[in-house]
RNA sequence: UGGGGUAUAGCCAAGUUGGUAAGGCAGCGGGUUUUGAUCCCGUUAUUCCCAGGUUCGAGUCCUGGUACCCCAGCCA
């Protein structure tokens, strides 16, 4: 694929009108910062070519950093599989991966320094207490009763608290700054809440965690951040996330900006449903090829550049917006027409007997692997006296706009020769199970002469040798949901009522080219006239698996 | 309801000092084709949420509306 270069954007103008001010010494410095508490999805996809795309096209640095300040709901899988998703996609992250958890010895300096300054209090209300005393939309808050503890008591009191001497809930250490707020994230935010929990990075070295509204800017400073790039709902935070940086003893003053998070239609992006889906099974798990994650979208057959250039192609603005998985889908097409070779594979076998054909015989045809790329070079592919088509591809009767094999007409076999129907063999049932034809030797790269009267070939069908082919499974996957907003679910409903119940058909007895004997798991192919595939990791010696990525464009009327 | 945002084609999205609506996806029409694919050519907003106003001139400026999204976790 073409390296185009990256569209500009309003964060890119922020950036560029930022280093013409001569700002942060000329740096560019982003951070990618998951909590690993799932798997990525390609929402996230979004976020990570933004923010390393930012880095490598200004000479900065990326850094990723796990934003895990809340160990009850992360793991250690999680944080294997971010790591494995964004060098997949192609990344280098700057330096180590990093920890906020690595920075809770300085949160906790710096949280004592709010403390000495008056700026942050210990409060002994009730979790309840403290929603009641928030106030809500229309109601100012109320101050806590113990918001002007003195400075050593707080001292003392947020000590106990580390040391393990209250109980979880009994206490919070908050920030001091204005419970009248029409911004509820200004109302004296929580810095620190007790979470009697072994942290997969900090063992039980800590009993109380900060909160991602203290963690997020102060990390953000202590790793030189300069733009802190996040999504449209953290809008509101900024006020305080300015507020700790000014507050706090750090020397870098990174700065926030909110872009639109990715939304999909036909599905949800959405680590908390995604983890649903997984849980309650719908799915095989997060790489399910039917899961927008990246994994799943990995083994669905796409490839790091096609997700990139699509989140290259949808932009980045402030606006919410739904995108249209035709876009995804014709990302991954572009990147497979130019680069997938080509195979044959039949799905639904009809096997094709040719009368004239000797008993025995096999030639070996010569095919391009990519026709419109002979640097790709060729590939031989077997002809024998008994093939598979699909049964798709045969009607004792059709107009003239049904460009495949017709009883008594003639069709092309893919690089192959002409052939023509000329008898049908049916099962007690009257099933066609076998299609008898006679073939045109002098066909082969070249059409046939005296073709007056006869009319033009009606088309070319794909095929596979009986005897020589490769029996296969072929998995077939439709959208994972049977509405564009998933989400969206009337009174008493769950975006589950909305799963597709056919989004999966797995088709066996499929047959493909020998040439493919003991592919690898995720090699690409297109099945010409069919689709793009990709080898499942469930692929065998023994039985060949293979994964629709997504089909071929389809452009012919319904109507013959 | 208080605060914060966003509105440009079916879907994304450019449009930056006001100068006469990019591009991609999808669609439609045609050409090439041993993939009903690809590729190529053409086509799709008299109008930018609505209504007023300023101006020679407004998607861009002003005024007033409307719709939608986010916020009331000791989640991120």
């Amino acid at each position: 694929m073409s390296e185009t270069k990256a569209p500009s954007n309003f964060i890119r103008q922020i950036i560029d009108r930022d280093l013409s001010e001569g700002k942060n010494d000329g740096q560019v410095v982003t951070r990618f910062p998951p909590e690993p508490n799932g798997y990525l999805h390609i929402g996230h996809a979004k976020s990570i070519c933004l923010n390393f795309g930012i880095a490598e096209s200004y000479k900065g640095a990326c850094n990723l950093r796990f934003d895990d300040t809340n160990p009850e709901k992360e793991e250690d899988e999680y944080i294997q599989s971010i790591q494995r998703d964004v060098e997949w996609l192609g990344f280098e992250w700057a330096g180590e991966v990093r920890f906020a958890s690595n920075y809770f010895d300085r949160l906790y300096e710096l949280a004592v320094e709010l403390i000495n300054k008056g700026l942050a209090y210990v409060d002994s209300l009730s979790p309840e207490q403290i929603a009641e005393y928030r106030g809500n939309f229309t109601t100012p808050g109320k101050e806590s009763p113990y918001r002007e503890r003195s400075v050593e008591e707080n001292l003392a009191l947020f000590e106990k608290m580390r040391a393990n001497q209250m109980e979880e809930g009994e206490a919070v250490l908050r920030a001091k700054i204005d419970m009248q707020s029409p911004n509820i994230n200004l109302r004296d935010p929580i810095l620190y809440r007790i979470r009697k929990k072994v942290h997969h990075q900090t063992g039980d070295k800590w009993v109380i965690y900060p909160m991602y509204d203290f963690t997020h800017p102060l990390s953000d400073a202590i790793e030189g951040i300069t733009h802190s790039l996040c999504t449209l709902e953290f809008e509101d935070h900024r006020p305080f996330y300015d507020w700790v940086v000014e507050n706090t003893s750090v020397a870098a003053t990174p700065r926030q900006y909110e872009f639109a998070r990715l939304n999909l239609n036909y599905t949800v992006t959405s680590k908390r449903k995604l983890k649903q889906l997984v849980d309650e099974g719908h799915v095989d798990g997060w790489d399910d090829p039917r899961m927008p994650t990246i994994s799943g979208l990995r083994r669905r057959g796409y490839t790091p550049a096609s997700i990139r250039h699509f989140c290259e192609s949808v932009g980045v603005s402030r606006a919410d917006s739904v995108v249209d998985m035709a876009m995804l889908e014709a990302a991954i097409r572009d990147d497979l027409n130019q680069h997938a070779p080509r195979a044959m594979c039949v799905m639904n076998p009809l096997k094709l007997v040719i009368e004239n054909w000797e008993e025995g015989k096999e030639e070996s045809l010569t095919a391009p692997v990519h026709p419109q790329n002979e640097t790709m070079g060729t590939r031989q592919v077997p002809m024998t006296r008994e093939v598979y088509i699909d049964k798709e591809d045969f009607r004792e009767e059709a107009n003239k706009k049904f460009k495949r094999l017709v009883l008594g007409d003639r069709v092309r076999l893919r690089y192959g020769y002409v052939v023509r129907a000329t008898d049908v063999v049916r099962d007690d049932s009257g099933e066609i199970i076998e299609i008898r034809c006679s073939y045109d030797s002098d066909t082969l790269g070249k059409n046939p002469e005296n073709d007056e009267g006869q009319g033009k070939l009606r088309g070319v069908i794909h095929w596979v040798s009986a005897s020589k082919g490769l029996p296969c499974e072929v998995r077939l996957y439709d959208r994972l949901f049977t509405v564009p907003n998933p989400g969206k679910v009337e009174e008493g409903q769950t975006f589950q009522d909305n799963i597709n119940p056919d989004s999966l058909k797995v088709l066996s007895g499929c047959w493909v080219e020998p040439g493919l004997r003991g592919v690898l798991a995720e090699t690409r192919y297109q099945f010409e006239r069919e689709g793009y595939f990709c080898v499942d990791q469930d692929s065998s010696d023994n039985l060949l698996v293979f994964n629709q990525t997504v089909g071929l464009r389809e452009s012919w009327p319904k109507d013959n």
